[in-house]
DNA sequence: GTCCAGTTTT
DNA sequence: AAAACTGGAC
């Protein structure tokens, strides 16, 4: 398995290729979580909208801890799944403790609204642990590259991260950009050599 | 396995 | 008119 080989191509992809988006470059583990809640079902061009007055209206987590959940709930209404997201927000706001000394994504994960993909993705962008976050864009871009998909090439992938930063992001906007789910650009992929799917079509 | 919910893409 | 959209809770 050439799961090496793969990490060093999006790795070098991304550092010149990622998208531009309101929550790249990020420091802000807050800013980062409530980007990753308006991102569950949702597109990119929509949540950044959002996210944008929602910072705007809440810049830090004390100014949301401070927030009704009607008024959460308001600003989300445009992008759905207002109800879950605002409830899972301010739930958050309860366990305060837990996302101010968090340094590893499985204490992440015991956050409301926050599970095994977030948590690992946030894990890989801010805290440098080598895991990935797997999503539906990227599972479908390894059972391209690869023919199928385990755990097993997910940690083999992290394990190779010399950046796991770069690793995570290349992958899901690589995932969703260029190896979409129909008419992928293989073409414009950095996979495409040792990709068994472009390689068979 | 089902539900959440408005917007965007096909 | 459907189907899909950086999932997670129940």
């Amino acid at each position: 398995m050439d799961a090496k080989r793969v990490a060093r191509a999006v790795e070098r992809w991304a550092r010149e290729n990622l998208e531009k988006l309101p929550w790249r470059g990020e420091r802000s583990l807050y800013r980062l979580l409530v980007a990753e809640i308006l991102l569950k079902r949702t597109t990119r061009k929509a949540a950044s909208l959002v996210y944008m007055q929602f910072i705007e209206k809440y810049p830090t987590l004390e100014d949301l801890c401070k927030a009704s959940v009607e008024e959460v709930e308001q600003l989300l209404r445009p992008i759905g799944l207002y109800n879950q997201r605002a409830r899972q927000l301010v739930q958050i706001c309860e366990h305060r403790h837990v996302l101010e000394k968090a340094t590893t994504w499985r204490e992440l994960a015991r956050l409301p609204g926050v599970g095994e993909y977030t948590a690992k993705a946030i894990g890989a962008i801010l805290f440098g642990e080598r895991v990935i976050g797997i999503d539906g864009n990227v599972k479908r871009l390894l059972v391209r590259v690869f023919g199928r998909y385990d755990d097993k090439i997910a940690d083999a992938l992290a394990m190779e991260a010399e950046d796991t930063r770069l690793l995570q992001l290349g992958l899901v906007d690589l995932g969703y950009r260029i190896c979409a789910p129909r008419r992928p650009k293989c073409n414009k992929c950095p996979l495409a050599e040792t990709c068994l799917y472009t390689r068979q079509h």
